[in-house]
RNA sequence: GUGGCCGUAGCUCACCUGGUAGAGCACCGGAUUGUGGCUCCGGAGGUAGCGGGUUCGAGCCCCGUCGGCCACCCCA
């Protein structure tokens, strides 16, 4: 083995990963071409201070986990760790908040931390953004497509809607402090992490899976007891329209969001299949994150997939997905004139079948080695071009699966007997 | 950053208390002078992650290091 590998927590994705990927790619843009969002390809690279900014100081992500770097002329560069931020800065700088916007993005983000199942250093996720409306039924349009798509998936029934709201930052402010009020009589039982939380970012100990933290916050105040009344009102809306949409969901008072820029709703589809991993798409509002980065004020709601997670999901529920590159027909031929040949009517079969998956044997080798890569590739057929073929100006046709004495045609009636077979199949 | 488990053939894994490597699958060839899938026969393939230590002798024990997996943390 080379000295020369692959970064930690960057890992291939191999052909037998591949179809899934592409599976999955397939059906989100299908899905948001049908709801009226455009695609935009963003960089993968940021100024440093676009994250820092928008992100939040305190997070774990700017304080530990970005890939940063000092360009060529001194600027600090980081890998974007995730995508809302570019996505903001891009429609600002472009000039789009004149109209509501519908948009997505897909690719790799990069985050700092330790490999394990569902987590990459190199992971990618698929973005939707939506700016410019601040109404909830924004919102209901963003869930119920999200969960269109665990239909078409054939995932709706290992995935569970969480929902929640965490109001506006002036309601958010006063909650934060009662709670750290009541949490600070408690401080000496807390876990570590929750004690220095309490500091830095007291919510989320809200979401601490330490068994006595949970004990305790059972009596500390409930965030939704300090909403203000618009965030009370639309969450009600958004719950009437999900109900409305027969979109089931739990409401769990304990969800907040690690990124600084959420308010008001914030959900998560989260399933049990994968671990301690569970999150498979999640996002929220952040309502005032367009001003804070320069633009003028704007509304903005997304949510994020993670495409590992569900490349897993898809692989633990058993779906079943077709191999793009799979071939249909494998033509064997031996001896240099029956490979000349073969090249020669492959290469109008080709121009008359563009869709059909010919897979033609080179590096030579006896009939028998030819058919059992034929037999190993998956193929439905085999062309078999040998000496007796040339002589005679045919090709043997072979069914490699099922019923079917091999037969022999003229080379020029190969593309209507293929023509027949690719429909058929 | 912390912890647990694990690194032996391309892959999945054996080798009982240290005596210097083996199976299945895959691959190549043959049985079948131009025909795969089943069967049989044969073949190739390994500096046991790497470095050091203990020992007459280490895949096996000890230390270090790198890597993998899972969990904490964090999050998609």
């Amino acid at each position: 083995m080379s000295s020369i590998r692959a970064i930690r927590g960057m890992s291939d994705i191999l052909p037998e990963e591949s179809c899934y990927w592409q599976f999955l790619e397939a059906q989100v843009r299908a899905l948001l071409a049908s709801h009226g969002y455009a695609e935009v390809r963003l960089p993968l690279v940021e100024l440093t201070a676009l994250f820092r900014r928008s992100i939040g100081e305190v997070t774990d992500i700017v304080e530990k986990e970005m890939y940063t770097f000092e360009d060529r002329n001194g600027e600090s560069l980081t890998l974007r760790p995730e995508g809302t931020a570019g996505c903001v800065r891009a429609v600002i700088q472009n000039g789009l908040l004149g109209t509501s916007q519908r948009l997505w993005y897909s690719g790799p983000m990069f985050r700092y931390e330790r490999p394990q199942k569902g987590r990459q250093r190199q992971f990618h996720q698929i973005g939707v953004e939506a700016f410019g409306v601040a109404t909830p039924d924004m919102d209901a349009e963003l869930i119920a497509m999200s969960a269109r798509l665990w239909q078409r998936l054939g995932l709706a029934s290992h995935v569970r809607l969480e929902l929640n709201s965490i109001g506006s930052s002036a309601a958010r402010q006063a909650y934060r402090e009662a709670l750290v009020t009541y949490l600070d009589g408690h401080r000496e039982a807390l876990d570590a992490d929750s004690q220095r939380r309490l500091e830095s970012n007291p919510l989320r100990i809200l979401d601490s899976k330490n068994p006595t933290t949970q004990e305790i916050l059972a009596g500390a105040p409930a965030l939704a007891d300090f909403l203000d009344g618009e965030s009370r009102a639309d969450f009600e809306r958004l719950t009437e329209l999900l109900d409305a949409a027969g979109i089931p969901y739990v409401i769990n008072p304990r969800l907040v969001r690690g990124l600084d820029y959420y308010n008001k709703t914030v959900f998560e589809w989260v399933t049990d299949s994968l671990g301690a991993q569970g999150t498979v798409c999640a996002g929220g509002r952040y309502d005032s994150l367009v001003e804070q980065l320069g633009g003028k004020p704007t509304p903005g709601i997304g949510f994020a997939m993670g495409v590992e997670r569900l490349v897993l999901l898809l692989q633990a529920a058993g779906i079943a997905v077709q191999d793009a590159a799979r071939a249909q027909v494998y033509a064997v031929c031996v001896g240099e004139a029956a490979t000349s040949a073969a090249f020669a009517s492959l290469a109008r079969l080709r121009d008359a079948l563009p869709d059909l998956h010919i897979v033609q044997h080179t590096g030579g080798g006896s009939f028998r080695s030819q058919m059992k890569r034929a037999d190993r590739s998956g193929a439905d057929y085999a062309l078999i071009w040998g000496d007796d073929e040339v002589a005679n100006g045919v090709v043997t046709l072979k069914a490699l699966r099922g019923e079917g004495e091999q037969r022999q045609l003229p080379v020029t009636q190969l593309v209507d007997e293929l023509a027949g077979l690719n429909r058929a199949s």
